[in-house]
DNA sequence: AAACCATTCAACCGCCGAACG
DNA sequence: ACGTTCGGCGGTTGAATGGTT
């Protein structure tokens, strides 16, 4: 026999009075606890659809309108370094959502970078998850990265990236002009401990960094959440 | 003016990891 | 240890819009 569907929600594109529920909702309540929203709200949306409206577009802290030609230089650094990491690369470009970054990627520099020979998609270095052994030693000497296009990860965060405060666009664009690449697949640069120094250090995790001094790749050991660490 | 095509982007989907009981 | 729930992510879709013929 057919269950019974619990309760039909409603899909499709938000019309300015959930808008304005979901907002009023949000300005009372604070963010968070999705699955209460639509409760609370009286909203006939299921936890995603609210959470997606919300940090993509009602927020109050989104940037909207055309990209800075800095900030799409950022984009595509960062992308080539990370591949569609977009949440990660939207982290560094306040007041822009992963899906604005990834949209704008599709839309507009996908075709670019591919023609480049640039496209992330089967170049970009995969950083793994952003957790780090408390026992290592940062931020100092020669840094070296190996590249291995071959361990991919869906990791996720356990803090927001929004939490953190993020450089500004021209800092880390300073930091990428340090950068160089070397052939056979390691990344190399020169750290000093600076922000942007911290800031990549972040990407990557211990076992795809060798600082030359310790490399960590042991389970364990003792991790620190990097996102709080900066 | 109408038909067609291309582009944009809001929204949905499926999956994953963390947290919790 | 296991199952469930939740928050969050990237991939994908499709409606709306703009441009071209």
């Amino acid at each position: 026999m057919k269950r019974k569907t619990p309760l039909e929600v409603r899909k499709g594109a938000w019309t300015p009075e959930e808008d304005s529920i979901l907002r009023k909702c949000i300005e009372k309540y604070g963010e968070g606890n999705w699955h209460q929203v639509p409760l609370k709200a009286g909203l006939n949306r299921c936890r995603k659809s609210c959470r997606l409206r919300w940090l993509n577009y009602l927020s109050p802290d989104i940037k909207r309108g055309v990209f800075a030609s800095d900030e799409v230089e950022l984009i595509i650094k960062l992308h080539k370094l990370l591949g569609n990491r977009w949440t990660l690369i939207a982290g560094r470009l306040p007041g822009r959502t992963g899906n604005d970054v990834k949209n704008y990627w599709n839309s507009h520099l996908r075709i670019k970078a591919v023609a480049r020979g640039t496209d992330a998609v089967t170049k970009a270095i995969k950083p793994r998850p952003r957790r780090f052994a408390s026992n290592q030693v940062w931020f100092n000497g020669n840094t070296t990265i190996n590249v291995d296009n071959n361990t991919q990860s869906r990791d996720t965060p356990t803090n927001k990236p929004s939490t953190t405060s993020p450089l500004k666009v021209d800092e880390i664009l300073c930091w990428w002009d340090n950068m160089e690449f070397i052939d056979n697949g390691v990344l190399t640069w020169s750290m000093d401990g600076s922000d942007e120094d911290q800031l990549i250090a972040s990407l990557w995790s211990t076992d795809e960094v060798a600082t030359g001094v310790n490399i960590a790749s042991d389970s364990s050991v003792d991790h620190v959440d990097n996102w709080n660490f900066l």
